[in-house]
DNA sequence: ACGATCACG
DNA sequence: ACGTACGTGATCGTT
């Protein structure tokens, strides 16, 4: 008889889509399916799988609404609600999903999940199995034995415990059969079992601790003569028995296969894997490729990628492959960071359409000879290349003297516009999101794959964007900026040292003073840089009073410190140190060391593929957070510098976002604000306040300037009370005044965050899109950040985007122009230029109507132009 | 690796 | 009762 050997796992399907559904958020996949059920169950089931490691699995339903029980008992279950429509359309998916895993599925007409179980165990148990109930019914409890333990599903999913015969014994000195006698007894509310009216969980445990099951305390019921309870069995008799029998599990379902039809097998991979890419459980998916690359019988996915290429290391063998694939290439650069700045290259992987890829091996000569042999078909103007990060590629074939003349696919850039907030837009990331790479790929092998799997991705993102209206922006925006901006980067600024080493020494006597001071305030020495040690110092020794708090600990930042100040003199010097502190190790200490010895420059990195709004962003160094609000900082200014015999021109879009507003809200009031060229603050100072501009005063024009950022920002009360210091009763005030006056506004913000309920997304003038998940959140947080977000986006989105187009044209006019002026930085609405001394009047006005006219709004967009030797001694300039 | 802080738009 | 203003990056200290 003892034919099999090993662990049966049988799992209450209806249960844990249950427990699964209301313990995950909701969740659903791009198509609007609603997957959070099915996403739990797999997650459970894999964990289970993997923890317990079973020979046979089995997954039961229920099936229809009506079950044997119905005939002895026509409400049970009557109290129950319908399975909500959010579930009900999961349990097919689920179903077609265990399918494919080769999971066996067991439902049977007239019975519950839990007969099929009560059957399979009991069969398991013939077979001399060990077997392991995962529910969160603790009805399945009766069915523990020896061989058999039940894991039930505590709160939410995460949390399981297993329960044996002896745990149950130990919870409630009953045997697991005696389970039943006590839902006989007690009833079962959510089953609408009846039980015996007044006898609760006690009554019913102590009674089968004397009477062991139903039937013997019935048959006793005389014992309590007189007693309200003998009159209950008395009367609810046939009740309890009835109740018993409801909470019986059956053994004895009809089933159309056994255990041995349960024994696990390998998943259909590729299956599995077309729905869960369906699905779009990414985590899963990437568990399930690496469990097939580990898998004994090894089946091929649809999807899958070869990592199989050729090493080349001399140039006829590249020109020969090179002709072979004509005007369609991947490109892969490799390089090296080498110094503080700059790169080299190290090798070259390429693949043609059809074509096993290449990697080049530029080791030998440094690459000149390949170089030149590949510089021919690179700038071809038929050719299309497929990459990642172009202006990287830009460049690197830069220094040898290659100009891509073509057209372009970066998977970054594609990428990151379809999904501008994903954290992870780096190749390899990418790639394994669609393909597996196999384990503990590198070099030359690890390129192959990348390269295949570009090649695959680049048409899928090209019809993806030109899904979403999206494939102009990348075409004619996105891609030539890449150029510019490694035109940019390559350019560099120059700096002087001198002046860094100077303002650093007078930085360094003075927080030598202050630490000295902080010192002997405090009475002891300690690290002024470490938050903790300082907060103990203040909050502690000194016993000054702690306003708010961080999650580590006393909050010690600025603000709290300028309010300590009024109680002792060392905050104020703290706040001095601090901020004397930052501009030395940040921008005087971390400037110097990453200036090229060879040119005295530093050559930043614009990311073009960060922000979730479009804007750029700027790396090692960052040149977009210069110091300018304070004077003490603002002095770093004077070290950057315009080459011999240039000036150094700035142009900044004045209150580009808010005409943006005004543009996109049809803001009546402040299309004319701008239309006359007011003071904007003023002007909204003047409606907030009705009173006439003129009689505006300074703190007005201050609180109406916090209320305009707050605007752009997305609106609170709580955020304006407290940048003004004021109640939060007062800013709500303002806030309505403001909207009162501001209709089109009002209305417009209104509708964006309708929009984004409705679409899931935002967008700004040029089409580029911001996804909100966190929209219909239930979470007010999320919710209400989602809220602010789809307020801002679409005005910081829509700046970033005509700033960069008057990047475009800018560019094609130095380029035209061809007068030694080039383009250093763009710091989010201001464009900064080295310009021969003798063209900066005529630039400087090219460049005012370029950025005026680049895009044209219902509002004039004014650029203010300032011109000097340097970035700190800028003077107004008038075209 | 992460939080606190602070520099910019 | 609740408690966040939008978007970044560098540095430092702590884990």
């Amino acid at each position: 008889m003892n034919i099999v050997e090993g662990k049966f796992i049988v799992i209450d399907g209806n249960s844990l889509a249950n427990r699964a559904f209301y313990a995950i958020p909701m969740l659903s996949n791009s198509q609007g399916v609603i997957t959070n059920a099915v996403y739990g169950f797999c997650n459970m089931l894999f964990k289970i799988i993997d923890e317990e490691k079973p020979q046979y699995i089995a997954v039961a339903f229920d099936k229809g609404k009506y079950v044997f029980r119905h005939k002895e008992y026509a409400d049970y279950k009557g109290q129950r609600k319908g399975t909500p429509e959010e579930l009900r359309t999961q349990f097919p998916i689920l179903k077609d999903l265990l399918k494919a895993m080769n999971v066996a599925i067991f439902e049977c007409e007239n019975y519950e999940a839990d007969d099929i179980i009560g059957t399979l165990v009991k069969l398991a148990e013939e077979e001399n199995l060990e077997s392991l109930i995962v529910t969160g019914d603790k009805d399945a409890l009766q069915l523990a034995s020896e061989k058999t333990k039940v894991l039930l599903t505590k709160k939410g999913i995460s949390q399981l415990e297993i329960y044996d015969e002896k745990a149950i014994v130990e919870k409630y000195q009953l045997n697991p059969e005696q389970i039943i006698d006590l839902k006989g007894l007690m009833g079962d509310a959510s089953d609408n079992i009846p039980g015996i009216p007044g006898v609760g969980k006690k009554t019913a445990l102590k009674l089968l601790w004397e009477y062991k099951d139903v039937e013997n305390v019935l048959n006793h019921s005389s014992d309590f003569q007189g007693k309200k309870l003998g009159k209950l069995l008395e009367e609810y008799k046939d009740q309890a028995l009835l109740s018993k029998k409801l909470a019986t599990i059956y053994k004895n379902v009809p089933l159309t296969a056994g255990i041995a039809e349960c024994e696990m097998e390998e998943p259909d991979y590729p299956q599995v894997m077309e729905m869960l890419k369906e699905l779009e459980f990414k985590n899963i998916l990437q568990n399930m490729r690496k469990k097939m690359f580990s898998s004994a019988e090894h089946q091929a996915d649809p999807q899958e990628i070869t990592g199989q290429g050729e090493l080349i290391q001399d140039s006829s063998s590249l020109d020969k492959y090179l002709k072979a694939i004509q005007d369609n290439l991947c490109l892969y650069v490799e390089t090296e960071k080498i110094g503080v700045c700059g790169f080299k290259l190290t090798g070259i992987g390429i693949k043609g359409p059809n074509q096993n890829p290449i990697y080049v091996d530029i080791t030998a000569d440094g690459g000149k000879e390949l170089l030149a042999g590949l510089k021919p078909y690179l700038e071809k103007e038929s050719v299309t290349i497929t990459t990642h990060d172009v202006k990287h590629l830009h460049l690197v074939l830069d220094m040898y003297g290659i100009k891509l003349k073509g057209t372009c696919y970066d998977i970054m850039l594609m990428s990151y516009l379809l999904h501008p907030a994903r954290a992870k837009n780096d190749l390899v990331s990418l790639v394994e999101e669609e393909f597996t790479i196999p384990p503990e790929q590198e070099g030359a092998d690890l390129i192959y794959y990348l390269l295949a799997g570009m090649e695959k991705l680049a048409p899928q993102l090209k019809e993806e964007l030109e899904q979403h209206e999206l494939w102009h922006l990348y075409k004619d925006m996105e891609l030539p900026l890449a150029r510019v901006l490694a035109v940019m980067e390559k350019t560099g600024l120059q700096l002087d040292e001198a002046v860094l080493e100077k303002i650093g020494q007078e930085l360094e006597g003075r927080i030598e003073e202050l630490t000295k001071r902080i010192y002997a305030l405090a009475g002891e020495e300690f690290n002024i840089n470490s938050p903790k040690q300082l907060g103990v110092i203040l909050f502690e020794k000194l016993g000054l009073p702690q306003g708010k708090k961080t999650k580590t600990g006393y909050s010690t930042n600025a603000e709290v410190l300028e309010f300590l100040a009024h109680e002792h003199e060392i905050a104020a010097t703290i706040l001095e140190y601090r901020q004397l502190v930052k501009l030395k190790s940040t921008y005087i200490d971390g400037l110097r060391a990453i200036i090229d010895p060879a040119t005295k420059k530093v050559y930043t990195t614009f990311n073009q593929a960060v922000t979730a709004t479009g804007r750029l962003s700027s790396t090692e160094p960052n040149l977009q957070n210069i110091p300018i609000r304070m004077e003490e900082g603002r002095r770093i200014r004077k070290a950057f510098l315009a080459s011999p015999g240039h000036m150094l021109l700035s142009a900044d879009y004045s209150q580009i976002e808010l005409r943006v507003l005004a543009h996109i809200a049809h803001d009546e009031v402040l299309r004319e604000a701008f239309q006359k060229n007011q003071d904007i603050h003023t002007r909204t100072a003047a409606e907030v306040f009705e009173i006439p501009m003129t009689e505006v005063n300074k703190e007005m024009r201050r609180a109406a300037k916090a209320v305009n950022f707050g605007i752009v920002y997305g609106i609170s009360d709580y955020g304006l009370s407290r940048d003004l210091g004021i109640t939060r009763k007062e800013a709500k005030e303002y806030i309505n005044n403001y909207f009162k006056r501001y209709y089109g506004v009002k209305t417009y913000l209104d509708t964006i965050v309708n929009e984004a309920r409705e679409q899931g997304y935002v967008t700004t003038l040029l089409k580029r899109r911001r996804y909100l998940p966190d929209i219909l959140s239930r979470n007010y947080h999320l919710r209400s950040f989602a809220e602010r977000t789809a307020m801002n986006t679409p005005i910081q989105g829509s700046a970033a985007d005509i700033i960069k187009l008057a990047m475009l044209k800018i560019q094609e006019i130095i380029d035209k122009e061809d007068a030694g002026i080039t383009m250093l930085l763009q710091v989010h609405d201001e464009l900064i230029f080295d310009v021969p001394e003798d063209k900066v009047e005529s630039f400087g006005k090219l460049v005012s109507e370029t950025m005026g006219n680049v895009y044209p709004l219902t509002v004039p967009l004014k650029v203010d132009l300032q011109a000097g030797p340097n970035w700190y001694d800028l003077k107004p300039l008038q075209v």
